[in-house]
DNA sequence: TTAGGGTTTGACAGCGCTGTCATTCTCGAT
DNA sequence: ATCGAGAATGACAGCGCTGTCAAACCCTAA
């Protein structure tokens, strides 16, 4: 109980066995007697032990660290992300370390994987989690494998073999959101897609086309406008959607919640009903839907699991000799008042 | 040139002189031989050499490592302040590591501290980063001293002597804020204060005060209503603010600008125009002040730079001998369409 | 020329922990 | 009672680096 940092020695000095026994009690190693574990235990607590992670790393060439790669203008997706990602750390003993990358020229695959490189080889780490658009860069991707880092992806486009990735089933919510309002009693639902860059884009629109094809309704080229998930273009879009006041369609649907701002504040400014003449529904459940009048009905993305899952992959044992895998995280349609329509 | 990880003891054999020297010159100690040092650093290029971290600290007792602990609700803002403290922890050859804390009782300072002695014993860092509240957490604060790991508090409300500190001066801020509202011909402003908890909320209702009796203007008590930064509480002091439609305030200031987005979102449903009828401005410069309609005229906090700013007095070894202070860093006003009139 | 002081360099221990391997203990089978 | 296999424990080196202190070197002043 005294106030200076205890080391093992003095737990096995106490306890009266070797350093190496506290060392396989510590760390949850067989063989030790039922009776020994208990009394190190006791005396660890007792002199509020904790390990120094500098030494532990140096004698067994691990760090306890795990880094959160991300070059991703949305801070609110990367704080989930890392919310997660830290939760699980703590589980595990380990720890997160951010590293927000400034990546050249994005499409030069070298000079990214030097990049990532040359960070990791600074604070050596015992596995590295890439957000998107990271997690699509094959360069990046390949420097990590001769580095022979581990990895988890999150949310990659394509779905590789032998490679870890968590991921939410875009396809299926925007179906699912592209249903809900065809439910609703909607025919004519405009479509605005993201950034054309970003991996989500292709596949929210095709969950739409999906689901509109499903029920038999026609998709008008004009009524799909391409945005970029800036508020400002979701702005341009519901201009050209709604430019014709007499008709234009009765839903839209914005491929994030930004875009689908942008729509209820042009909407609002036009003087049309939300959601009485026109449902509106966005993706992401950013805090944004919740502040926007009419709130934003959206998908809410497992973000904050999709960080623990990863981390999770990565550092416990008991998931490690798995053999690698996509996994699909459940995603949520959360619907408010800027797309029910309660007369029809 | 080879693949393989370099170790101190590979440089110092091909570059013909002992560990120790290598080790001077790859931190900068003096009295090394310019020749020698070339020599070394030649080497170490050539061979991609880089410390093993964790050798390091535990050699020096160091860790390269600065925690940020928060708890903070407001993901943003602990966004924009990590993205600062990274930034000059690269500069330096640290590390950041975020470390939320889940503070039980507040109010309870030994449990608080407890909290952290636990946090910062798991993984010793060589200096902390705390945000508000905690930053005012005497506790926690005392926890630091006891362990005597060097820390910088951000953004507290009372300025003490020998602590280091770096926040921006809400009370000037507020007063220039309300200052431009009276310059814009405003007579009757309502003003919606903070949570009753959080520091920020007495300096900024200060600053409206001062700036109000400056120019003999009266505040009206009930034209002061209690918020609590949620953009829920900001609805509900609008709709007191604005209850008598013939009458009231020509413009409201929000202590933040999630309440300041429920003052809009109030004065939109009851068809006030802003900012013709009603000009509205609120504070912190959230991405939420450019993405409503109309535009947020709002005070612009320099989040990030505090952020920078607290790591590099923590680790800059020329700030090293500096007595402790408490830095003020520049706020920006930054007037937007909802507080702006053209005719008057 | 030599003493004295500063500059440059190196030898070595040891930071706190774990891996390896040797040793001791335990207990059922003979 | 004895043997042997496996369980439980311990001794010790060493991870890669830095701090300490001693040694070697260089130059200037007398």
């Amino acid at each position: 109980m005294r106030a200076m940092k205890a080391t093992i020695t003095d737990v096995a000095k106490i306890a009266g066995v070797s350093m190496k026994t506290v060392s396989r009690v510590l760390n949850n190693e067989p063989n030790v007697a039922a009776k020994t574990r208990e009394k190190v235990l006791a005396v660890a607590a007792d002199l509020r032990y904790s390990p120094n992670l500098a030494a532990k790393g140096l004698a067994s060439s691990k760090s306890y660290l795990v880094a959160l790669v991300y070059d991703n203008p949305s801070p609110y997706y990367i704080a989930k992300i890392q919310s997660g990602a830290i939760d699980a750390c703590r589980k595990f003993g380990y720890h997160l370390v951010p590293e927000p990358l400034q990546l050249p020229d994005v499409g030069d695959e070298e000079s990214q994987a030097e990049t990532v490189r040359h960070l990791l080889h600074r604070l050596p780490v015992d596995g590295v989690i890439l957000t998107p658009p990271l997690s699509d860069s094959p360069g990046v991707i390949k420097a990590l494998e001769t580095m022979k880092i581990p990895f988890v992806l999150i949310a990659p486009s394509s779905r590789e073999n032998g490679i870890n990735a968590v991921k939410m089933d875009d396809i299926q919510a925007a179906r699912e959101m592209t249903e809900f309002l065809i439910a609703q009693g909607h025919t004519s639902i405009g479509f605005i897609k993201g950034h054309p860059e970003h991996s989500a884009t292709a596949l929210r629109y095709e969950g739409f086309r999906d689901a509109m094809a499903n029920a038999r309704l026609t998709v008008h080229s004009h009524e799909v406008i391409q945005g970029d998930f800036s508020f400002r273009s979701g702005v341009n879009a519901a201009e050209a959607l709604l430019a014709d006041k007499s008709s234009h369609p009765s839903a839209i649907f914005a491929s994030n919640d930004d875009m689908a701002a942008g729509v209820v504040s042009v909407a609002s400014r036009l003087g049309i009903l939300v959601p009485d003449e026109l449902s509106v529904c966005g993706f992401d459940d950013t805090p944004l839907a919740k502040i926007l009048f009419p709130q934003l009905t959206t998908v809410q993305q497992p973000i904050y699991e999709m960080g623990f899952h990863a981390v999770k992959t990565l550092v416990d044992p008991t998931q490690k000799s798995k053999p690698a895998e996509t996994r699909n995280l459940d995603f949520k349609l959360v619907v408010r008042d800027s797309a029910l329509i309660q007369s029809r």
